[in-house]
DNA sequence: TGGGTCACGGTTTTT
DNA sequence: CCGTGACCCA
């Protein structure tokens, strides 16, 4: 038993041991976390705490795969897998044991991001499909149901977006389809409403450990706190510095404000750093004390003094990338790993100069992020067709794949069926199957007709097929449907081809491992897995730093630091998140750290003059007084919002200790308020 | 029905 | 500048 917690520092077993009552664990970038949580569950395990006891939240499937790995290689009889999964999976879980309790049948469907955006565009077109969709996740993740959501809207456009909000949450109910925001908004429910339900959930699950906390939302707190309601065995693990995913709706508060949310909180901070040398550390360090809404916690580096942090200082972004590419051959050149190598910028939009620059020098890289494998067109087409095929009344996948490859059917014949099909209380596909074949032939026009008809027949003798055996099924399911065949004919085909192909061989292995799996299980099990995109080590990686989260690089390069680029301005500005993002982004780094910086920059079609980032001051690698507006985001003339005195305008700011102080005129009343305890408007 | 052209707008991303 | 989506015509 203690051979498990030899491995930890004392402040890592403090926290590994705490067993009852709530733990708040902050854990430092490159302070152990996984180390100390992974351990932590096998401790508890290792004490003959039941493994079906325990409930480990994540919030990504490779996160949740890793810990899952290096528990169990800890504990010597693994009796059988504790459930270590993301909340999502979770939720899916829950709810194909308990949805029927909520008057739905549990051969749901789970939809993506892309699906949802179709549905909200079938509703309404005129106003932004990405912003529908952004504030219906908004209402469900603050627990607002249509009805509350159209009473409460007061604007014209709210008043809109709710109205569709509730013709969408109808839809989904009418196809049983559920979306992300759903496995946890309907889990909820279910727990709220259910007393015995919540009871006996919380009986089983006493030990609960979450990841990541300082990512949660509203509606995960709340579920947690469901979860929690026999007991408040609750350990949570995050970083409040890290916090950078408020945008999509993480509440930062959920950290800052645990202890005063659950008494009794033990709270540990891991900061002693095994990653990264003193002065990247430094800067770090000096860099994220600029912020004001934190717990506070100073990284101690283990590793030596190390490099000073790198500026590279170019004209443009084309000498910048020439640099940057002149470096990465020199560590290359020297014996360095390409895997050990990283280049990081805020935004995509600069990954394309940095690409040319790599190019240019003959510099292979990989790009990290962008189009996931289960997002791409050509693998959602094959799985909207093996979703008909499990489940006959799916409308909506049926819609996207009847012209895909292409038939002749184009919308006014779509509609038609949609008619018809709407009049019998049909789905499409059961009406075109049903329908007597003399019947279908008036409706269609000839073309369109012979089309559907063999279009119905291959989706037939596929299900008759799938009956007998599954692995014949695949191996006739193209062929049949002739996916392929159609983007290979597509100038850019060929990676789709090679993807599909990807795609079929998963479901192959799935189904020599699995010989009793089902296409509905099959379905379930991808519907929340992005593909584990495992970073390849034999290339430098270029990513986002929002991708590079949880990553760690020798010698890593980050570009773009500009005003206006990093920290991205604009409106909706979070200086605060911004500066967790730099702080993000330098403790990736190991041995050295490179911060680029320009003079200009192409963007949006124009040439842009830049000031060089305030981070670089704030981190104390450049010289410069910054003015004092710069730096606490305040200036003369912005509206301010206080706690007690409402809505003011700033009328002066000034220096106040570590603090700033600002003048503020309140209707009319004048005061002298710290900057920490108002903010922006 | 589907290919072609033009206007517009443009952070960060997981499930 | 470059990708997406709406709209128009064959």
């Amino acid at each position: 038993m203690d051979k498990i917690l030899d491995q930890l520092n004392p402040e890592q077993r403090e926290a590994a041991c705490h067993i009852d009552g709530p733990i708040l664990i902050l854990a430092g970038a490159g302070s152990g976390k996984t180390k100390t949580i992974t351990t932590r569950l096998a401790y508890l395990l290792s004490l003959g705490i039941d493994p079906a006891n325990t409930l480990t939240l994540t919030f990504t499937n490779k996160a949740a795969s890793e810990m899952r790995e290096r528990a169990l290689s800890m504990i010597d009889n693994p009796v059988y897998p504790p459930l270590l999964c993301t909340f999502h999976k979770f939720g899916l879980l829950f709810l194909k044991f308990h949805i029927e309790k909520l008057g739905r049948k549990n051969d749901f469907v789970v939809i993506d991001t892309d699906d949802k955006k179709r549905i909200i565009k079938q509703i309404d077109k005129e106003l932004p499909t990405a912003l529908v969709a952004s504030e219906i996740s908004r209402y469900k993740n603050s627990l607002i149901h249509p009805a509350q959501a159209i009473a409460q809207a007061e604007q014209p456009q709210y008043k809109k977006i709710a109205a569709i909000y509730q013709t969408y949450q109808e839809y989904l109910v009418e196809n049983n389809l559920v979306d992300f925001d759903d496995l946890l908004m309907l889990t909820h429910e279910l727990l709220e409403m259910d007393e015995d339900l919540r009871k006996s959930v919380s009986d089983r699950y006493r030990y609960i450990m979450v990841d990541e906390y300082q990512d949660t939302n509203e509606l995960q707190l709340q579920l947690l706190k469901k979860l929690c309601d026999s007991h408040t065995n609750l350990c949570v693990v995050g970083d409040d510095d890290q916090s950078i995913y408020g945008w999509r709706g993480a509440n930062i508060k959920n950290i800052l404000e645990f202890p005063n949310m659950f008494d009794d909180t033990k709270v540990v901070k891991l900061e002693h750093n095994y990653r990264s040398t003193e002065e990247i550390l430094k800067a770090a360090n000096l860099l994220i004390q600029h912020n004001r809404s934190r717990l506070g916690k100073t990284l101690i580096s283990t590793k030596g003094k190390g490099k000073p942090v790198e500026i590279f200082q170019s004209s443009d972004e084309n000498e910048e990338s020439d640099k940057i590419a002149r470096a990465i051959k020199q560590l290359i050149d020297s014996g360095v790993a390409a895997g050990e190598i990283a280049v990081l910028y805020r935004i995509n939009a600069l990954s394309r100069s940095l690409e040319e620059g790599l190019n240019r020098a003959g510099i292979a890289y990989q790009l990290v992020g962008g189009v996931r494998f289960y997002e791409r067109a050509e693998i959602k087409d094959a799985i909207s067709y093996l979703r008909i095929i499990a489940n006959s009344h799916d409308d909506f996948s049926f819609k996207r794949v009847i012209n895909r490859p292409k038939r002749g059917i184009g919308k006014a014949t779509i509609d038609k069926i949609e008619k018809a099909a709407y009049e019998k209380h049909l789905s499409l596909y059961q009406f075109l199957s049903e329908t007597p074949k003399t019947e279908l032939s008036k409706l269609l026009s000839k073309k369109a007709y012979a089309s559907i008809n063999r279009f119905i027949n291959d989706l037939e003798i596929l299900q008759e097929t799938l009956e007998r055996s599954t692995m014949e099924f695949m191996e006739m399911f193209d062929s049949a449907i002739g996916l392929k065949a159609h983007y290979a004919s597509l100038p850019d085909g060929m990676e789709r081809v090679l993807n599909l192909d990807e795609f079929y061989g998963l479901f192959r292995d799935m189904i020599k491992k699995n010989p009793d799996m089902s296409l509905d299980g099959f379905l379930n099990e991808i519907s929340l897995q992005s593909d584990q995109d495992q970073i390849k080590g034999e290339q430098i990686s270029i990513m986002s730093v929002h991708a590079s989260k949880g990553l760690e690089f020798t010698h890593l390069f980050v570009i773009g630091m500009e005003e206006e680029f990093f920290p991205l301005l604009g409106d909706g500005c979070d200086m605060e998140e911004e500066r967790r993002l730099g702080y993000v982004a330098m403790t990736r780094a190991k041995e050295t750290l490179t911060l680029s910086t320009v003079q200009s920059r192409f963007h949006k079609g124009r040439r842009k003059q830049l000031e060089k980032s305030r981070f670089l001051t704030e981190a104390g690698l450049l010289q410069g007084a910054l003015s004092i507006e710069k730096s606490t985001g305040y200036k003369k003339g912005d509206l301010v919002k206080h706690k007690l005195f409402g809505i003011g305008r700033v009328l002066e700011v000034s220096r106040a200790g570590r603090d700033y102080k600002l003048k503020i005129n309140f209707g009319g009343n004048r005061r002298d308020i710290l900057s920490s305890f108002v903010e922006k408007v």
